[in-house]
DNA sequence: GAATAGATCCGC
DNA sequence: CGGATCTATTCA
């Protein structure tokens, strides 16, 4: 397992969100292999919350990539969000789905909602460097499994749907 | 200050 | 399908 760095998040955000896929995300003692994103990318997609420009909730997506954006919705539910692109292109990629594997039963979390919540990310963890924190980040196996995945219009949202840029693993090989 | 919509989830 | 529940943003 390698950490990845700022450079990995750096790249064009759907090949992030895709990219994501089938990695291991860690939080505290949590561990879980990521099966499911979204990309939320500009001031041109409409869907995006930096859609009408740069305010102090979305100011972290202006910022450079690596970096958590949690934001609490519906008044009950965080989501949690890694900024992508370089600085000043507001950009960050939704994390929707995982399959936890610190426990012997595998265990899948679908819906961004229930993902912070089973984690334990809240408000708290909005802005974390996650290239150099040491309870925060993103690994990669040295010997990643191959699937295949489907791409779909993104959830919840009712502008912007005619984008594809929901990625989710649909199978293992 | 008030109004409103929102990247959700659960139960009916 | 509607309610829970609150915040960021917009409008007056």
């Amino acid at each position: 397992m390698h950490r990845l760095k700022r450079d990995f998040f750096e790249n064009p955000t759907i090949t992030v969100a895709k990219e994501l896929l089938g990695k291991t995300l860690v939080f505290n003692k949590h561990q879980g292999l990521i099966i499911e994103t979204e990309a939320y990318i500009g001031e041109n997609d409409p869907a995006c919350h930096a859609a009408k420009g740069r305010t102090k909730r979305t100011e972290i997506m202006y910022g450079e990539a690596g970096y958590s954006y949690v934001y609490l919705i519906y008044g009950m539910y965080y989501c949690l969000n890694i900024v992508t692109e370089e600085k000043n292109f507001p950009a960050a990629v939704l994390v929707r789905g995982i399959i936890l594997n610190h426990t012997k039963d595998a265990k899948d979390i679908n819906g961004p909602g229930k993902l912070c919540k089973h984690l334990g990310i809240t408000q708290e963890h909005n802005k974390i460097n996650l290239i150099n924190s040491n309870f925060f980040y993103i690994t990669a196996p040295k010997k990643q499994q191959t699937f295949s995945y489907i791409e779909t219009p993104r959830i919840g949202i009712k502008v912007g749907i005619d984008k594809l840029w929901r990625f989710k693993i649909h199978s293992f090989y």
